[in-house]
DNA sequence: GCCGTTTTCGGCCCGACTGTTTTCAGTCG
């Protein structure tokens, strides 16, 4: 998202949730909402469709939030907001993200008690001077005072690989409860988005099974606090790493309505809702029904609930409401790209710099867990002092290694390569006639990542030995911001450089992310994912790696690593880069 | 406030759980 829109987006939620708060506005803050939603999936910044006079295209932008976009790109404020922030505390606006309080209590609270920012809500709480408004009984304030104090404790989100371990641990102990028929992990987890809030874990099972799956579900074996417990849905706070998870009970013939209506998203599901509806029909988590006399047309596959709406299923991780939707009824949703389609990975490093292994483990490692056909070493070059980056000398007596085990093995499995830092000015830090010695050559940024990095990465794009830029964004999910960069004109010199761009898979990076990867595919960019893996287990990671491009609905055709050897080195050729010698002498 | 292949007016996704209620409003996902 462009800083922008992103600007925007918050801006536009903010009148919503303000609008939430006056009374009798539910409706406009929804059209504020929407259109809020609308402008964080854009694919180009809000300015565009300014200049093109296009803002009426933008789904949930009508005259009225028109006015309101010109009016924030010119002003830099909005009136609109400025007049609702003289008549809704927006210190109250905040607190509606934390679970009990919604927009009646606190506009009751607000109205009783005349209170304004979110210390005195909290304070109220505390004294006792809620507990006195009607509606508001013991069990309400307590609730409320709870969940505040989950939601100062509770980490964020967690990245996706980790919900990805603990919801499969879950997951496992789950399925092997008696009585359990199905158990799948849905929501954000099962779109595989780059963090995840919360656990979602959809079961069926006999009716006569459920209150002893919910049991154990609710139990101290699992929980550390119930947040929620009924017949058929419960909510916990995990024992392990206070995380809630989410669980949803259904019979079996509600299965797959129930997995497309869990796993969402939010945005896809309304999407879905409104097209059934436009056709005679609804959907909820029960089955596709008709509107007229409410009769049970679907639901057992996700495949039956998308075909009644004559759509293709959807990949979990596509539904995103970007697009995906209109693919599905025109029966254009693409193959997209799995793991076992990877031929190698490109991007590693070994104990000759910051990895712990030698490269013939990583060798036999990768024999004996992957099925792919090459796979390539790029230690560090020297400006990654850290990291141990090596020498031109040192990387000719490594060539010699990796020529030397591929004599033995008889093959060309091991290609050499490099990670070669990207320096201030955009030039490398080692030599031409090294580089294009090497088979395959990623370039990095490891340094400055708070100033604008366009011209360095431009630059790098156009040495024609470097045949990919490695994690492009520089960020670390939840700890370091992308550097500044205009990724426009990046991903343009990309194109015109035949460079790639990776996806990297390490679950810190997830770089480049989805967004970024839907841009390069429009553009006609090649992406390589790799796991940039500094110990074996974490090639594993690539699971990681395929999950962002298939996000971002890329195939086989796109990413670089999923073609054969002689086909990775045809198109780099024609793209005008140098394709090393080195791995067979 | 937005939107329209039955609509330019009258809708706007749908159902479970909780608490405070004597039949339902508020909130959540």
């Amino acid at each position: 998202m462009t800083p922008t829109n992103e600007k925007l987006s918050g801006l536009l939620h903010m009148i919503a949730g303000m609008y939430r708060l006056k009374e009798n506005n539910a409706f406009r803050a929804i059209a504020y909402q929407n259109a809020s939603n609308s402008i964080a999936g854009l694919p180009e910044d809000i300015s565009y469709y300014v200049k093109t006079d296009s803002l009426d295209q933008i789904p949930g932008v009508g005259k009225s939030i028109g006015e309101d976009i010109r009016e924030f790109l010119g002003k830099g404020k909005v009136k609109r907001l400025e007049v609702l922030k003289c008549e809704v505390p927006s210190g109250l606006v905040e607190l509606m993200d934390i679970s009990g309080f919604g927009p009646k209590s606190l506009n009751t609270i607000h109205r009783k008690l005349k209170l304004e920012t979110r210390e005195e809500v909290i304070g109220a709480l505390q004294d006792g001077s809620i507990a006195g408004i009607k509606g508001f009984g013991p069990k309400k304030v307590e609730n409320m005072l709870r969940a505040l104090k989950v939601h100062k404790t509770i980490e964020d989100r967690m990245l996706l690989w980790d919900a990805m371990n603990m919801g499969n641990q879950l997951l496992e102990k789950l399925r092997s409860f008696p009585g359990v028929k199905n158990a799948e992990l849905a929501g954000s987890l099962r779109r595989r988005k780059e963090t995840v809030g919360d656990i979602d874990i959809l079961v069926t099972c006999q009716p006569h099974d459920r209150s002893a799956i919910v049991r154990f579900f609710t139990s101290r074996t699992l929980a550390s606090k119930v947040l929620a417990k009924g017949e058929t849905r419960a909510s916990i706070i995990l024992k392990s790493g206070k995380r809630q998870a989410d669980l949803r009970i259904v019979n079996e013939k509600e299965w797959g309505s129930a997995l497309v209506y869990f796993t969402g998203s939010k945005t896809h599901n309304i999407h879905l809702r409104s097209i059934a509806r436009d056709r005679g029909m609804k959907i909820s988590e029960y089955g596709v029904f008709s509107i007229k006399g409410d009769k049970w047309l679907a639901g057992r596959t996700e495949e039956e609930v998308y075909g009644k709406l004559k759509m293709d299923w959807i990949p979990p991780e596509m539904r995103e409401d970007r697009g995906e939707i209109e693919l599905a009824m025109h029966h254009r949703v693409p193959k997209l790209i799995e793991v076992s389609d990877l031929q190698g990975d490109l991007q590693m490093h070994s104990k000759w710099s910051d990895g712990v292994q030698s490269i013939s483990d990583i060798n036999q490692y990768i024999i004996s867990h992957f099925q792919y056909n090459y796979f390539a070493v790029t230690d560090h070059s020297l400006s990654s002092r850290i990291a141990g980056g090596l020498k031109a000398a040192e990387f000719r007596k490594q060539i010699l290694e990796i020529r030397e085990l591929n004599r033995s093995n008889k093959s060309r499995f091991i290609k050499t390569g490099v990670e070669v830092d990207i320096l201030q000015d955009g030039l490398l830090d080692l030599d031409d006639q090294l580089l294009a010695d090497m088979d395959w050559v990623t370039a990095s940024i490891h340094a400055g990542f708070t100033k604008d990095a366009t011209e360095r990465l431009i630059r790098a794009t156009r040495n024609p030995n470097v045949h990919c830029i490695g994690h492009p964004m520089g960020r670390l999910i939840g700890k370091r911001a992308p550097y500044p960069a205009d990724w426009d004109a990046v991903i343009k010199s990309c194109r015109v450089t035949g460079t790639a761009l990776e996806i990297n898979a390490q679950p810190e990076r997830m770089d480049i992310s989805d967004e970024l990867a839907i841009k390069a595919k429009e553009a006609g960019v090649k992406v390589v994912i790799s796991t940039d893996a500094h110990q074996p287990a974490q090639l594993h990671f690539m699971q990681l790696g395929v999950s962002v491009a298939r996000r971002a609905g890329l195939t086989k055709e796109d990413i670089v690593n999923a073609w054969s050897w002689p086909e990775v080195q045809r198109y780099f050729r024609r793209a005008g880069k140098h394709s090393g010698i080195s791995s067979t002498g």
